[in-house]
DNA sequence: GGAAGTGCCTACATTTTTGTAAGTATACCG
DNA sequence: CGGTATACTTACAAAAATGTAGGCACTTCC
């Protein structure tokens, strides 16, 4: 035995496996999965945010990592960066259509956290069955 | 300004927001969203496994790895661990009712990203508008 | 005129994460 | 009897992530 039966079945006829090594989803996944990648998607879900925004409504990130948050999504194709030439500088970020879709997902497993939160704290510790 | 609108409706009546650099949420998010969280959770979701399948199916991981993983998701209540008292050790891994929950939210994802990929690796480089 | 705001980048230091290798107790197989 | 398998743990080392501070080229506000 190498592998489970149900994992062949998320094999199936996908064109890409996160389970193995090398494959490139995994990339994108740590990406949007990274500890700040996840918020940024969540706040540009609600709308195009500029730099200095995205920063004050994200609790914690340093500017060195938004900013490099930024462009990993930016490159991933999720994040459209949209750069005014004016001084003092004036960017806009946005979600593309890809980005719309992963978000959507994010947010929705987010917000799952968000309300079973007590739950989640209720069950610490305590064996539960499923 | 101190936030944008569309945070303060994240927060509405939620008993927890991810946003905030403190709240316990981000946490069990940073658990479920870990590199390896995310595939155990994935895999267990396809039922009840040993150690040693969950770290032959998942590639890459390390035994120190998947151990340290195993124990965050259990003792955030998401994974159950039942180790039957023989030698050598027999131990098996399976998801709560609150493990099958987030889950399902983490299976979409990856799913998504997983059908979504050459669209993705289509529209790298390439800006693309929402 | 001085301070603050803008959207970054870079060098440097620290912290965190991750990998590697070895050890454990025992049973089963040939 | 030697090798393999099980489910881990621990110590040590290497790699990666993250924070800090400073700089830039201006403008607006007080």
């Amino acid at each position: 035995m190498t592998m489970p039966d149900h994992a062949q079945s998320l094999l199936s006829q996908l064109p890409a496996n996160v389970l193995a090594a090398e494959c490139p989803s995994r990339q994108v996944l740590s990406h949007l999965t990274s500890r700040w990648g996840t918020l940024v998607m969540l706040v540009l879900l609600g709308g195009t945010h500029r730099f200095s925004e995205l920063r004050r409504c994200i609790g914690g990130v340093s500017e060195r990592m938004l900013a490099q948050t930024l462009q990993q999504l930016e490159t991933d194709g999720f994040v459209l960066r949209i750069a005014h030439e004016v001084v003092p500088p004036h960017v806009e970020y946005s979600l593309t259509k890809l980005g719309q879709e992963a978000g959507a997902h994010i947010a929705a497993l987010t917000h799952w956290i968000e309300t079973a939160l007590p739950r989640i704290q209720a069950a610490k510790g305590v064996p539960e069955p499923a």
